[in-house]
DNA sequence: AACAGCCCCAACCGCGCTCAG
DNA sequence: GCTGAGCGCGGTTGGGGCTGT
């Protein structure tokens, strides 16, 4: 393999491959007591023969508290499903939203097992349905057009989840009521022609996107862009027009940074 | 048992963005 | 405004393990 510079290799040699539990050893020790910064002096301080770049992905990937390890659930196969179907190859702002996974591991799953299924939005709800229907329970005010009773009762659970969303909730006008002034159209947003299997927005508003991702995405991206409106000085109505002009990256990346520690649900 | 082919995932690579100087 | 270091992201690779013959 060629040698390269330190965005992709270094002039003298670096132990490269599989990490030994005392490389692991090393690492955890030293980002225990300096914190996850100054990558490239890191191996130097903390005795690494290895590169900036491979510390601090073996960290993220891999050593970091808080990271789930093992099989991703079906519940979190539908998130990112539907994540996917919205964001494209976003692995990171993916991952953002599944607490403990890591967008390597998102994109290795996707790679090795989603992207052979290669499911729409519109084939998932439908796959969902089935399942419910084949379960014969219909219950009040559970919108069996596009969500499982599972997602139903965790998306429930947001009402008393994530401080962010409540905080959010509460910038709308409370229990997640779209604000009379506030409120205006995710749909009309974005360009979602390139959604698989999504028609134009509505006239009334009410587009396939928000159907698509009713029970979840959209009241949180909602939540957050009438949060944004909420907290601006210039009138709501100014700012709207700015989010509304605004492209798909700007925004996303702007949501991200309001919603950095937000997630959707916690799963077990 | 030995080999080949396939699968999975940790790790690498290069590009692009951000920000301090 | 320019430049370069540092960092983050998405695409790709390669090696170990598994399975089939």
């Amino acid at each position: 393999m060629v040698k390269r510079s330190e965005s992709g290799g270094s002039k003298k040699s670096v132990n490269r491959g599989a990490w030994t539990a005392e490389e692991d050893e090393k690492l955890v020790n030293y980002v225990k007591v300096q914190g996850e910064k100054k990558w490239k002096a890191l191996p130097a301080k903390a005795g690494l023969n290895r590169c900036g770049k491979s510390c601090r992905l073996r960290w993220l990937n891999y050593l970091r508290p808080g990271i789930k390890r093992g099989n991703i659930s079906e519940d979190e196969e539908d998130l990112i499903i539907r994540l996917h179907n919205l964001l494209g190859n976003r692995w990171s702002l993916i991952a953002g939203r599944l607490p403990g996974r890591t967008d390597n591991e998102i994109k290795n799953h996707w790679n090795t097992h989603l992207s052979k299924k290669s499911l729409t939005i519109n084939e998932l709800n439908h796959k969902i349905n089935q399942k419910v229907e084949s379960c014969g329970e219909n219950k009040p005010g559970f919108p069996s057009s596009t969500v499982s009773e599972t997602k139903w009762v965790k998306s429930s659970r947001m009402e008393n989840g994530p401080k962010e969303l409540q905080n959010a909730q509460l910038a709308s006008g409370g229990e997640g009521a779209p604000h009379p002034e506030k409120d205006f159209d995710v749909d009309g947003l974005f360009d979602f022609s390139s959604v698989a299997g999504l028609s134009e927005p509505n006239p009334d508003g009410s587009g396939e996107f928000t159907e698509m991702l009713g029970f979840e995405f959209e009241g949180v991206y909602q939540n957050l862009l009438n949060a944004e409106l909420q907290g601006s000085d210039g009138g709501c109505s100014e700012r709207q027009i700015e989010l509304e002009q605004m492209d798909f990256d700007t925004l996303t990346r702007l949501l991200q940074r309001e919603d950095e520690d937000a997630v959707f649900f916690s799963f077990d």
